[in-house]
DNA sequence: ATAGGGTTAG
């Protein structure tokens, strides 16, 4: 029928328009005009059938209708338009469902309500949640775990707890949704312990969600032997709790253990996703593994450089273990950059000594059209220390709030303490520690130290190794120092307090530790231990390599006034510091050419560098070497440092 | 109808 009341021939005989003009009467008399009330069970169908088919425009048409002649649909059908909406973040049509949902002669049941409530808070319109849930005349447990999580994604954390002891008063149980949310909302480990208890008594810990969280939230305070033994407890886990605490020892500086636990989770037969590579990668950055960390490189490499963020952690990696050729490379194959990548890079590249190019690098973000962060902020600022150009970072520090509406924080103001410690300016360096709007932390004062001690500047040192301690109490090395300075100047007496103070605590000097990595194991050297295999051997081309090295002009550094080397070690003709012994142990055994590349637990002594400096040359060798801040490559006898750290 | 893991500085 409707094909021929459509039907508008370009021209007809009179013959057969009449024939269709009898037609249509015929129709008509088939087909009455319909009376204006629609019929409920057609209007009814095709909401039900717009909804499901998620078309909205003909499911709001259908819903006027209804609203206009009173008939309801059933709760399902409305949720399904909710679903609808939200698919289309469709704001104002979700606001005329929850007035009609609400408009008299309709009782929605609660299910519906929660579904209307956390549309809303996916909406990211909390109030509007709020509002719904205060009114609603019976809560379940999912209505208040919707408002939970919706304060603790929202970082509204006290008001989550409160919403936590409202339900338990109001006598509804939690159930794991709800701990799984609420255990991001602790603001203290002990309130974190408090709701583990929670959680054990009713067994809801056998939950993989929970348990998840348990772990994240116990590697948040730094309590990994917590959330190992929560880890340890669970029967049956899945990738995603192997990742939690994956990432947990990878977060909290223990690569070492996030290896092994990875190693575990393969045997046990889990397969990695990217969210494990990154973990692992992680791992491999904070122990500067290059060799292990191009191995995960090569299973990254299945997922295409469609992951942004396994990139970022790839590109950080090659920054921290040395590798900048590695990292640019990767660095312009990324098909996407964000913020982090750009920072990534700036930051690796001024840590690593090419502060020109991490300038550049700034600039070139600029231009893409990504804006800078705070982080991204403090690499500018390093790079601009760095390479001492005093007044470009001091017009940038200045314009930085006006231009990129970012407030100078504790890291920034560090930056420029360094950069008018090196220029030699202390007492405006000072002077800015004295002002500057955040608290300076021990970091600070430790920076101006370090430049006191490049100038050689006794008196400032001595003020500053004092702040460090008065914030720092168990720093070691500051300690040592301190006491050098006094002894130096003649104040044993001081210099005696020091020495007490520091027994008294009980602090002890972390011996200094270096790493290399040769054929994919790590071998680690520590001060006044001999238990590596080759000791002897190693010891034997150490002396070499001075002697040989004396013939060229080298005379070890003995004066560690300004350092933090103990008074015995100054006496002991073998000074041995271990990144003596890992440089050496790397020319023996790494095939020629290859760069030696070592990590330091405690920063480089003025002699290793002089000893590296100059080894490097002779030997025609690349030498990096990772301390606990900086970066040295070594190379045809200069330090990309340049003497400064 | 309500829930979990990953990246930049320090």
């Amino acid at each position: 029928m409707k094909s021929i009341l459509n039907y508008k021939p370009k021209s007809i005989s009179a013959n057969v328009a009449v024939k269709l003009q009898s037609l249509l009467q015929f129709h008509h008399q088939c087909h009455p005009t319909p009376h204006q009330s629609p019929l409920p069970n057609t209007l009814l169908h095709e909401f039900t059938a717009s909804c499901y088919r998620r078309d909205l425009p003909a499911a709001m048409k259908a819903l006027t209708s209804m609203q206009q002649h009173q008939i309801w649909a059933d709760s399902v059908t409305y949720s399904e338009l909710i679903k609808c909406c939200l698919a289309r973040g469709a704001i104002l049509e979700a606001k005329i469902v929850h007035k009609h949902i609400f408009s008299n002669g309709y009782n929605p049941k609660t299910f519906l309500i929660n579904t209307l409530m956390n549309m809303y808070v996916k909406f990211n319109l909390l109030d509007d949640a709020q509002a719904l849930f205060d009114q609603m005349p019976e809560r379940n447990v999912v209505s208040w775990t919707t408002m939970i999580s919706a304060f603790s994604t929202a970082k509204l954390d006290d008001k989550a707890m409160e919403f936590l002891i409202l339900m338990l008063r109001n006598g509804i149980r939690p159930n794991m949704y709800t701990f799984s949310k609420v255990l991001r909302s602790c603001n203290g480990l002990t309130i974190l312990k408090q709701i583990h208890c929670s959680i054990i008594k009713p067994g809801l810990d056998s939950d993989v969600f929970v348990r998840s969280a348990l772990i994240d939230n116990y590697s948040k305070w730094g309590e990994l032997q917590n959330a190992l033994t929560t880890f340890k407890e669970m029967e049956t886990g899945d990738l995603i709790v192997w990742n939690s605490i994956i990432s947990a020892f990878a977060q909290n500086n223990n690569g070492d253990e996030a290896l092994n636990l990875f190693k575990q989770m393969k045997k046990s037969g889990f397969m990695s996703d990217q969210a494990t590579l990154t973990s692992v990668l992680r791992a491999c950055t904070g122990m500067a593994l290059l060799e292990l960390g191009r191995q995960v490189h090569v299973h990254v490499l299945k997922y295409n450089n469609q992951d942004l963020i396994l990139g970022n952690a790839l590109l950080d990696m090659y920054c921290k273990c040395g590798s900048m050729e590695d990292a640019r490379f990767e660095f312009t194959k990324m098909v996407e950059k964000d913020v982090i990548s750009w920072s990534t890079m700036i930051n690796g590249l001024a840590q690593n000594g090419f502060s020109h190019e991490a300038l550049n690098m700034f600039q070139s973000m600029e231009a893409s059209g990504t804006r800078p962060n705070y982080i991204t902020i403090v690499g500018v600022l390093f790079a601009c220390s760095h390479a001492g150009f005093l007044e470009k970072g001091q017009s940038f520090f200045e314009s930085m709030e006006k231009n990129y509406g970012i407030k100078p924080g504790r890291e920034h103001y560090g930056c420029m303490v360094d950069l008018l410690g090196r220029s030699g300016r202390l007492s405006e360096a000072l002077d800015l520690i004295k002002t500057m709007e955040p608290e300076p932390d021990a970091v600070t004062w430790r920076t101006l130290l370090g430049a006191c001690r490049m100038h050689r500047d006794m008196g400032l040192a001595a003020y500053a190794a004092n702040r460090v301690l008065d914030l720092d109490p168990d720093d070691s090395g500051t300690y040592i120092l301190l006491s050098n300075i006094y002894a130096n100047s003649q104040r044993w007496e001081d210099a005696e307090n020091v020495r007490r103070t520091m027994r008294g605590k009980n602090v002890k000097k972390e011996p200094g530790c270096s790493w290399i990595e040769v054929n994919k194991e790590i071998h680690a050297f520590v001060l006044r231990d001999d238990s590596h295999p080759e000791i002897e051997m190693i010891m034997k081309e150490v002396k070499f390599y001075v002697q040989k090295l004396r013939e060229v002009g080298y005379v070890p550094d003995t004066n560690f006034v300004l350092q933090d080397v103990e008074g015995e070690q100054m006496e002991d003709p073998l000074l041995c510091h271990s990144e003596k012994l890992a440089i050496v142990y790397g020319l023996m055994v790494l095939i020629k050419g290859k760069t030696i590349r070592i990590r330091k637990n405690l920063r480089i002594c003025g002699d290793c560098h002089l000893f590296a400096k100059l080894l490097a040359k002779m030997e025609n060798r690349s030498i990096v070497i990772r301390d606990p801040i900086r970066y040295h490559h070594f190379q045809g006898g200069v330090c990309s440092c340049g003497d400064y750290w």
